[in-house]
DNA sequence: TTTTCACCACTAAACCGTTA
DNA sequence: TAACGGTTTAGTGGTGAAAA
């Protein structure tokens, strides 16, 4: 969907990518790669765009970046839990599963070695979690229904009021204000107010956590449960490779979220005074007339 | 009453324009 | 020019209303 300007997401792209590592992966321990046709059919997809050409070449480049990466872990990781057996393009098919692994290496011994990858086009790491408003009030124990209620209350008056239309459904107030610029803009400047107060309620949720739990939730955003699990983020600036266990948070760690320079959609995450993650308050498809989510960057 | 379906929420990934 | 804030695509899954 898109109307002059070029298309944002880049989901073909991600899950194409994901298929090359597994691909290369196949090809480099002589197993069957069993995802020809996704492959295809995502390419085919990625090409149909009118710079998909470019699209291409640049995921073509950002995979032989991390070539010598991938194998230098997998070579590694052999040694210690046995050859590789199978490949298992995770993709988008275990949403909801406890990991944000994209590509999984099963060895001999049962034992796994796992990637999360990303593919940037210019700078920046990627989103590391992508939260959702149950999520946010599940673990930083609020309720903010009544806000959300609220928010789309106000946008039903705003639009019976200046169209005569009587809606309660979102998904119709939604398309009205996509197609009229007045109650579009009017719809953002209402969910900005409520934008920023669910990020002051985590903001101030979070620091009134216990240490114990600011600690879980750290993990949980990191996925360093797994100790399986390699992060691979290339960019224009190169490659980075890093094991979330790793990132374990510490019980001496001091853990102190931050507003930085009055931003009031997002906070900073600081360990020993050490910015580390940032949280971006924000909806998954438009402020004013979608759900509310908050993605956690690392810094 | 049971099944189907439409709608919406949640999660993941990443591009793009603006701004500091 | 990197970081930030906003937006888009897309898949899964839950829920309640409509259909059978």
């Amino acid at each position: 969907m898109k109307k002059g300007n070029k298309e944002k997401s880049n989901r073909a792209q991600a899950d194409y990518f994901e298929l090359l590592v597994c691909q290369y992966i196949c090809h480099l321990y002589k197993i069957t790669f069993s995802y020809s046709e996704d492959l295809a059919k995502l390419s085919n997809k990625i090409l149909d765009k009118e710079d998909g050409k470019e699209r291409m070449r640049l995921q073509n480049n950002n995979f032989i970046k991390i070539q010598p990466g991938i194998k230098k872990i997998l070579d590694d990781e052999i040694s210690r839990k046995g050859k590789i057996i199978n490949v298992v393009w995770t993709g988008r098919h275990f949403v909801i599963e406890q990991s944000t692994s994209d590509v999984d290496a099963e060895h001999s011994s049962n034992k796994k070695t796992r990637f999360s990858i990303k593919s940037i086009a210019k700078s920046g790491t990627g989103t590391l979690k992508n939260l959702g408003l149950g999520k946010l009030e599940k673990w930083f124990s609020f309720s903010f229904k009544n806000q959300t209620d609220k928010m789309w209350r106000d946008l039903k008056n705003y639009i019976r009021q200046t169209t005569g239309k009587n809606t309660s459904k979102r998904g119709e107030l939604k398309k009205i204000a996509q197609k009229n610029k007045k109650i579009l803009e009017w719809a953002k400047r209402n969910g900005k107010i409520f934008q920023a107060r669910l990020n002051s309620v985590c903001l101030e949720k979070f620091n009134s956590l216990p240490p114990k739990q600011k600690r879980e939730f750290l993990n949980f955003i990191t996925d360093c449960h797994d100790e399986d699990l390699y992060v691979v983020i290339v960019n224009n600036s190169g490659v980075a490779i890093y094991k979330p266990v790793d990132k374990t948070a510490k019980p001496k760690d001091r853990i102190i979220a931050k507003k930085e320079n009055g931003s009031d959609v997002g906070y900073t995450i600081y360990i020993n005074k050490i910015p580390t993650y940032r949280a971006q308050t924000n909806n998954t498809n438009g402020i004013g007339i979608s759900a509310f989510c908050q993605r956690i960057f690392l810094i």
